[in-house]
DNA sequence: CCCTGATTCGC
DNA sequence: GCGAATCAGG
């Protein structure tokens, strides 16, 4: 039921740029095609030509958020504790970057988890910008080609890699 | 496959 | 007017 108030809502959102898939999740009860429907029928299609690079996505929001760190392979037990305070640094370097190549669609959440998707985590497992790579597995391993380069490096190899020492 | 908006058409 | 189904595109 289109009241004067979810038209107002309607129109709000939509020119705020959000999906229509977006507003029908706001508004409630209702689907995206109804709000596309009805988007057109106020004369109010059309918009961004790029949806993607008009919704400019939020990264570090937070400052100094305590670090819950997941297990990760080629940790070698004493001196990955020995190493811990630099690495904790250069991790969150590296979380940014890499959560900047990631791309959107293939980012998922540990239950969207299976065989053939990269179970690399990304982030803090506490946020809520936390994820899981999801690309594509190779060759039987559990990482895509990107985090298994990662992976199978020593510490080492993977600190000079980042501070291109390599 | 995930998603996007556009269009059609029976209700 | 409404919106599910469908389409075309990323």
């Amino acid at each position: 039921m289109w009241t004067d108030e979810r038209v107002e809502l309607l129109k709000k959102l939509w020119n705020d740029g959000l999906s229509a898939s977006q507003i029908a999740v706001e508004l409630g009860g209702i689907t995206r095609n109804a709000v596309i429907g009805k988007v057109h029928r106020l004369g109010l299609s059309g918009r961004a030509k790029s949806p993607a690079a008009a919704v400019p996505r939020q990264r570090k929001p937070r400052a100094a958020a305590p670090i819950l760190r997941v297990a990760r392979p080629a940790m070698r037990g004493n001196t990955a504790l020995a190493r811990a305070p630099v690495y904790e640094v250069e991790y969150e370097q590296e979380v940014e970057a890499v959560a900047n190549v990631v791309p959107m669609g293939q980012r998922c959440t540990l239950l969207e988890l299976g065989e053939g998707k990269c179970r690399w985590p990304v982030g803090d497992p506490g946020s809520t910008d936390f994820f899981f790579c999801g690309g594509r597995t190779s060759d039987g391993l559990p990482y895509c080609s990107y985090h298994a380069r990662i992976a199978y490096q020593p510490v080492d190899r993977r600190r000079d890699k980042r501070l291109g020492r390599v």
